[in-house]
DNA sequence: CTGAAAGCGCTTACAG
DNA sequence: CTGAAAGCGCTTACAG
């Protein structure tokens, strides 16, 4: 009988074939297909191919297609479609058509919520026919700097910037040089770009009005260290504010740490045994961190409330559901392009000029079993800590 | 009375008026920054201010610096800074130094797996010097097809694809062209690209052989439907030839949808109450996916087994804990780029020849709860389902 | 060690 | 409606 053998990785990894191919990459069929295309075609190929001049076909392929005769549009169709041709866009913005290029920084990839932006961006900006260039920062001010500057070297036609620190200077360099640029979620000095986000004081309302009407009355704020982010600050900032108005009892972690945040969790709900108390956490890191928490203490979430910022596709799954807040990230991803567009148009005015959309977005409340409880009878008891 | 009021910080930004602004946006100071370059600054700029030709500037900043005496290279150097020269990589693209863009195609960028290899390519392609142009298809093959052909107009020079279709024809194209191709994770008819990712059939034999040493004596194995991902194809295909080797009971569930997906885990439990059961994931979404049906049958993790290939961030959340297979992926973005450069370094052959890391990745085994149980005393009892 | 010149693939006045 | 020509910012033989 097999008594729980726990944690025996068997990794017998001997000869399952595919072990570790070194060195001796296979040599590709390149050279050996000589009815493909050593090269892309270009402009003067199909001029040729279809007896006419560059010129009309640079134009059968920007706006002024119309101005072509039927049959010549006809003509160059057909050649353009015979060798494969696609425009080359790196010569195109060389000469002025534009790169049709956007750039994109974002400050910490593996954030599902920066992913999800991304993720609206880039379907807002094929729409319009451009291309996206996303840089990650992982959060590091000296990288963004080096992006920042090999964005500027893809003369990209826009940058959409989620700041990892301070780059006002450089930012400040390529607004001066006429880029557009929007910011995502975090303020850059007092540099005068547009701001895309959540309505950050709405949020922590609401976050609040609910865990009020639910009856909590202490409240522990968990968020990251809230320096250099103005998102952070502004939530923060409005959370101390709104508790104050509210007259709730109040505390603030801003470090999420194990070693420093538990001890913290654990005294703050010591002390509020007599009525219920809960956290509402900044973001959705903020969010698994205290989660993690919660667990380590093993403290029932409803009992004691949790609710965060940042929806994850993960919440409903911790029993009994963590309650969030959903960004409209899709919207905030299409709010940017649209912005960025918008003043494109400024200095191209063929273009319509694009409405932008709103800036502060709200978010929405998607309630479950974390903040949700019956408490017991008598009014005043403390949550049932089953 | 505020209980600890911490860190209070006092973060005056006080119009915290973020209402919903629409339309009226602010005018850019653009035109009022007299002092500012009003466009890039170029090439020729540089050698007029260092008294030199534009040669020797351009070697200043490629390869051949050395052959530039220390004079001119300082005269450059100084100039070069003081007007906040980049080189335009467009025109430099263009005739001839390589466009040092690098393309990526993600079936689904919202899949936590994909991000993290989107993670290790970037890091990887930057240490590199090269930039990175990320597409998203949303497993649409058409979309598929329109972002390749944009890719191709900006010239990348290799081109990492997970494929969400089977773009054979354009694919072919772009290598007959001579671009470098990587193929990540699912392979593309047989288009002599090589395929990096996790060693499939390992992973497989990893996560039954776990479940055996645990006990569990048949397995119900949950995947997205295999057809066109050759990755899903392999994993199944291996764990039917070793289901059967090893003595298993087993079934196959390939539509995760609640709908189908629900009733065949409930029979699959109900029919084998007498000897240990589990589930077997074949990657994240479909972890995701039993996770939320167990929960809906309230069906306990650990007495029915649960192991999934992927590793993601809440999984040590979800009481309690589920065992994954977490795969390598940063070694897997890593390898990506290395096999690009070495096929580029045969073209260019002043690169040195990087080695191609290893192609097929071993995954490595996260033991937790849910695979994790102490059977009851009476052998061949069936779990105990608390 | 340094530079004049040709050319990358495209667009855009300018002229028919 | 169509085309010849100049030029975008850079690199790279080729000559000194």
């Amino acid at each position: 009988m097999i008594f729980a053998a726990s944690t025996v990785l068997s990794l017998k990894r001997k000869t399952t074939t595919v072990g570790n191919i070194n060195g001796n990459v296979p040599i590709l069929p390149l050279g050996l297909l000589p009815t493909m295309p050593s090269s892309r075609a270009t402009l003067i190929e199909v001029a040729t191919l279809a007896g006419t001049s560059k010129t009309s076909v640079s134009r059968f392929f920007g706006p002024e297609r119309d101005k072509l005769s039927a049959t010549l549009q006809a003509r160059i169709g057909q050649a353009a479609h015979t060798l494969g041709y696609q425009p080359n866009l790196m010569a195109r913005g060389l000469k002025g058509g534009g790169s049709r290029l956007l750039g994109m920084l974002v400050a910490d990839i593996r954030n599902p919520f920066s992913v999800a932006i991304v993720h609206g961006v880039e379907l807002s900006a094929h729409a319009q026919g451009y291309s996206l260039i996303v840089c990650n920062t992982d959060n590091d001010p000296e990288l963004e700097q080096r992006h920042l500057a090999s964005l500027a070297s893809y003369q990209v036609e826009g940058l959409i910037v989620n700041a990892a620190g301070q780059p006002k200077q450089p930012l400040q360099a390529l607004m001066g040089s006429g880029v557009p640029l929007v910011l995502i979620d975090r303020e850059v000095g007092q540099i005068g770009a547009e701001v895309i986000g959540l309505d950050n004081a709405l949020a922590i309302e609401m976050a609040l009005d609910h865990l009020v009407q639910q009856g909590y009355r202490s409240v522990l704020y968990a968020s990251e260290p809230p320096e250099q982010a103005s998102a952070r600050q502004e939530r923060l900032l409005r959370f101390q504010q709104r508790v104050a108005s509210l007259g709730l009892q109040s505390e603030i972690l801003t470090c999420l740490d194990e070693r420093h945040a538990v001890p913290v969790l654990h005294a703050f709900t010591s002390a509020h045994r007599t009525s219920p108390c809960a956290v509402l956490c900044a973001n959705g890191n903020a969010t698994l961190a205290m989660a993690r928490h919660f667990q380590h203490l093993r403290i029932a979430m409803g009992p004691v409330g949790l609710i965060g910022i940042d929806e994850m596709d993960w919440c409903a799954l911790v029993p009994p559901g963590i309650t969030t807040l959903a960004q409209p990230t899709d919207a905030i991803g299409h709010a940017a392009v649209a912005c960025l567009l918008n003043q494109l148009s400024r200095t191209h005015p063929q273009h319509a000029p694009e409405l932008p959309g709103q800036y502060r977005h709200a978010p929405s409340l998607v309630p479950r079993g974390s903040t949700i409880v019956r408490w017991p009878q008598k009014p005043g008891a403390g949550p049932a800590l089953e």
